[in-house]
DNA sequence: AATACTCCCAACCGCCAGTAC
DNA sequence: GGTACTGGCGGTTGGGAGTAT
């Protein structure tokens, strides 16, 4: 099967979007919607782009629902656990944030997070391999890197953690949160290794949130999908 | 003030899967 | 079953904005 163009790269224009073509855009989908073809849609819509440029510009920015403000570290949190399981499928990981699009959360990580330490924390336990580049501190490693292995109830134990530290007011600062979570980590892997039940700031267990519903979701899928035992 | 450098994000590219014919 | 076409995805890049020298 040949690849064909989506149209004709000569003739169409590139770039940065101006505020004219970002209107003309949102007013014709707002009134006809996209027609169910993205390759006819500038024709139809009077623009002078290729149909997938106008699909990424409406997906990525123009959506009404889509969020511009930055990312919160809860949102961070969510990030590191799904792309440690997932890998680099953000599409997913950005169906799991509200008003998050996968290339919002491509560029966040790509920016940000995978220069964290934090980046190395989980992994999916049963049959992945342990070893990764994906999950390394990416700024100090260029080679494959052990990373500790957790299994779902360790993982389980590490939520509350975080979601306390996001929530936690005392954090005044981006790099305070981000030591002391690193350090807390630190501490969980000897603690709950062997299993007393808390977090190593004495944050009980039983106050597992939604990350951890997210994670007990996909779990059962990739179960369901690779005849892998479902742990819960 | 001018230049060099770095960071970040919007957008593009190419591939693949699904579907229609 | 084979081909053409489209939508969607992940990787990569270009360039504007901010910062350092």
């Amino acid at each position: 099967m040949g690849k064909t163009p989506c149209c004709d790269k000569t003739k169409v224009r590139k770039g940065l979007w101006s505020p004219e073509e970002d209107e003309i855009l949102k007013n014709h989908i707002e009134k006809y919607g996209t027609g169910g073809n993205w390759i006819t849609f500038p024709q139809k819509a009077g623009l002078n782009r290729c149909g997938k440029s106008c699909r990424l510009r409406w997906v990525n920015y123009l959506r009404p629902d889509i969020k511009h403000e930055a990312f919160t570290l809860e949102e961070d949190n969510i990030i590191y656990i799904l792309y440690s399981i997932l890998g680099s499928k953000w599409s997913i990981i950005a169906s799991h944030l509200q008003g998050r699009t996968d290339n919002d959360v491509k560029n966040h990580w790509n920016t940000n997070l995978k220069k964290k330490p934090m980046a190395a924390v989980y992994r999916y336990p049963t049959n992945n391999i342990e070893t990764t580049t994906a999950a390394a501190d990416l700024s100090t490693s260029t080679t494959n890197t052990l990373v500790p292995t957790f299994s779902a109830p360790e993982t389980s134990a590490i939520m509350p953690c975080l979601t306390e530290s996001s929530k936690n007011p005392s954090f005044s600062s981006s790099s305070q949160q981000d030591s002391t979570i690193s350090e807390t980590f630190s501490q969980l892997g000897e603690n709950f290794m062997f299993g007393n039940g808390s977090c190593s700031e004495g944050i009980p267990m039983d106050n597992i949130d939604y990350g951890y519903e997210i994670l007990s979701e996909i779990w059962s899928q990739e179960a369901a999908i690779e005849g892998v035992p479902n742990l819960y």
